[in-house]
DNA sequence: CTGTCAGTTCAGTCATTACTGAACATATAA
DNA sequence: TTATATGTTCAGTAATGACTGAACTGACAG
């Protein structure tokens, strides 16, 4: 059985035991995702798209396989997409709308987490404006504080762009 | 008036004015907390200890700024000790504990940053295992996921390590 | 020892929010 | 056009977990 509705006429690549091993895969992803502030359903469908078969799914797909609701999936795929870690698809000709991993996914929820480090960044800055009137020593906290972000700030987005020119330089990119 | 219920010899360093305004940064370091998966109140601790005058602030300090009951207090404490965000430090001769902003608190948050990390690479090792037997298109996903941890969890230490390098030669450490 | 103060624990409450399910909107096929 | 399949919206529910407050523990002071 594939594992799309569409059709059954395709070998399986999970065998009905590591079915069960996926689905246990896609809800650790949501747990994760739960631990790092996303809802869990989204982490379950994140989860389940990294493993699928093919790795485009329909809605009907992920609601069957992750015993969810259309609306949680209707929900959670858009704000997936949102942030940039899924894509819908869709074929001319057919109704439904597939959906599935983006290229750069992580690299999308590493830029999440550079907006995160500015906004502490920001919010040290406020700080130390609020003491402005006070000894260094009580300034310090804060201090080192603003200048951790600000060096993150620096160094994470040159991280990243070695990171794609490695990447680019690989066989059998998409 | 001070910010620590033992005396109030001391000059301000907040007017009435800006103690509001300490009182909401608290808050938003509360809300940002909340983003990055810990309870609001622990960021509001943490927000006051990076202001407050000072630095070593009370249990009941701490209630009485941010409006908490003793008992929340206690448990957020021991979550920011825990990892490793602020320090408990007690007077001899005195019956009551201080709390303040630990050096390197935020050096301690890339860590469990760094954890998070190895989780989703290992996370991605058990998807490969489970498309042992998959064509290399359908691993292309996991793949990508494991290869940008990995890549991660070798840079970000050297990161954090040039950091403290940096920080080291500054004027005025603790 | 007794009284008081600081801190912890934990059962219960409250608020938040993820999630459901039904009604609705939209598009395609017949 | 009508019928059917797909997707969205939203009011209501359920469950999670943060937070409170009271009872408890332990320690120092008298």
């Amino acid at each position: 059985m594939r594992q799309s509705s569409a059709d059954s006429t395709h070998s399986p690549v999970f065998s009905p035991c590591t079915e069960r091993e996926a689905i246990y895969f896609a809800e650790e992803m949501g747990l994760m995702f739960e631990k790092v502030g996303f809802p869990r359903m989204a982490g379950r469908i994140f989860g389940w798209l990294l493993i699928s078969d093919p790795p485009q799914q329909t809605s009907q797909d992920l609601a069957h396989i992750l015993q969810a609701s259309k609306g949680s999936i209707s929900s959670m795929t858009r704000l997936l997409i949102q942030i940039g870690l899924i894509e819908r698809t869709s074929i001319p000709g057919e109704r439904r709308d597939y959906f599935q991993i983006r290229p750069n996914a992580w690299t999308q929820l590493a830029e999440q987490r550079l907006a995160q480090i500015a906004t502490f960044r920001r919010l040290a800055e406020r700080g130390l404006d609020l003491l402005s009137d006070a000894p260094p020593t009580l300034k310090q906290r804060l201090q080192e504080m603003h200048d951790v972000h600000a060096f993150w700030e620096q160094e994470l987005p040159q991280l990243n762009q070695r990171w794609e020119r490695e990447w680019q330089g690989r066989p059998g990119r998409a």
